[in-house]
DNA sequence: CTTGACTCTGACCTTACGTCATAGCTTATG
DNA sequence: CATAAGCTATGACGTAAGGTCAGAGTCAAG
């Protein structure tokens, strides 16, 4: 009738908040004018996230205090709406991130499909990222040729076996950021430049805590290794903090 | 010893999200690095509100597509943000209407108050609300001596008799526009015209909804009375809409 | 050996309902 | 009038992510 369900009267009944004006013989609720004003009221606080034991309180309890429930509610949806901005800043980064491995993979996968699939696959990419990232990258990987691309690829599995060899090491050590240093203007060849030049420093640690959140992309031998994914995140970071903030 | 809780790690334990390496003999569990690892990638999801069994099927599924998941996570996520925006904003609403009422019987309370309690009284109030708006409205009222004050008093009483004499009228009929017309100024020239013209309309469609959800303000021969209070905010709504929008 | 601090399992509690089962009521139709 | 469709009532269980409690076992220190 007004837009809650049977259970929710039930309920409201049940705690006290909306009691029906009278019962039929049979025990059916029947509700007034003053009841369904009263409705109004609850669902008004109801869409403010008040629990319903709060909105007792603020209809029935002549003494309670509306405005200290209001203000402290207030800051309780403050809290909750900053911490929902920093969680969109966090998928923002790890979509970011994960675009920027999966372009890895996509150079891969253009090189050895035949042109049919390849654009097949293309089409089903801007459905999913939309046509700028898509085309973005394609004019990066445009100034890459063949042989620009193999040698970095090459570059890449040495500095990963590198790296994995020093997985005992500090992650600040010398030894450790020389080969670090490497991945990151390998990694950088493929993002280019494009980003502003001032947030590289965090995306390149975002990568880094990509790859702990993700076993996909640390790999040593083939096989995800979620310690060699630790290891490079500590590495990442620092480097990022020292030679890149 | 990680800032999680014996009695999540039962649980994530059942739910086969996270299991211990080994058990000792007495049964107790033991986890091993890979087991911490494992969980700052859970803990990292959950950060991100996840849900735990979505969380599972991203760590352990291969097939799992990450950023589908990340992506339609984003979109849950605005949905909710800017709901608590829209709570946000009717919670500043209806404070800033409460205020306005307060303020009228901060004024009765003035008024008959020795200066010392008044001086106490308002150090509260400037506790509660912010020195700013207390000090705008005791500019505003300073600037009405006492005749006026009461001379306004008066009228709303009349105002208020003859709105309930017609609570059998249509809400938009001329007769009661009339009055709301008078009810209008008459706030106004409490509240002043400080606020930005153009916002005057909401905020006096939104004092009409205060009544509706705080019965304490529409009173009939003393008596709060729900039906009133509908009465008003419905001939408040449309008046805005005709005269003020 | 005892004590205190820890762990185990199992169970119940929380919010605001949705869903289901069983039973009774109401009403339209044959 | 009988019956079936569609409503309602009550009671119960399930949801998410644990918190809290109870009773029992375990560990290290004094």
């Amino acid at each position: 009738m007004a837009g809650v369900s049977v259970r929710t009267l039930h309920l409201y009944d049940q705690i006290g908040l909306l009691n029906p004006a009278e019962r039929t013989e049979a025990g059916y609720r029947l509700y007034g004018e003053k009841e369904l004003l009263r409705l109004q009221q609850v669902l008004f606080y109801k869409e403010l996230d008040f629990p319903l034991k709060e909105i007792c309180n603020i209809l029935d309890d002549p003494g309670f205090d509306l405005y200290q429930a209001l203000e402290s509610h207030k800051i309780a949806l403050n809290a909750k709406r900053d911490r929902i901005a920093t969680m969109l800043v966090t998928i923002d980064k790890t979509i970011a991130n994960l675009n920027g491995k999966i372009m890895l993979t996509h150079e891969e996968l253009y090189e050895g499909l035949p042109k049919e699939k390849a654009e097949a696959y293309r089409k089903e990419a801007i459905e999913k990222w939309g046509e700028e990232t898509i085309v973005k990258s394609e004019n990066k990987l445009r100034k890459l040729n063949k042989e620009d691309i193999k040698q970095l690829k090459l570059d890449m599995e040495d500095i990963n076996k590198q790296l994995s060899n020093l997985m005992q090491e500090d992650p600040t050590s010398p030894k450790v950021q020389e080969q670090i240093a490497r991945h990151y203007e390998n990694i950088r060849s493929f993002w280019g430049t494009s980003g502003a030049s001032d947030a590289q420093g965090e995306a390149y640690a975002g990568l880094g805590e990509l790859y702990v959140s993700d076993n996909r992309y640390a790999k040593v031998d083939g096989e995800p290794n979620a310690e060699f994914a630790l290891f490079l995140s500590k590495a990442m970071k620092h480097f990022s903090e020292t030679r890149l903030g």
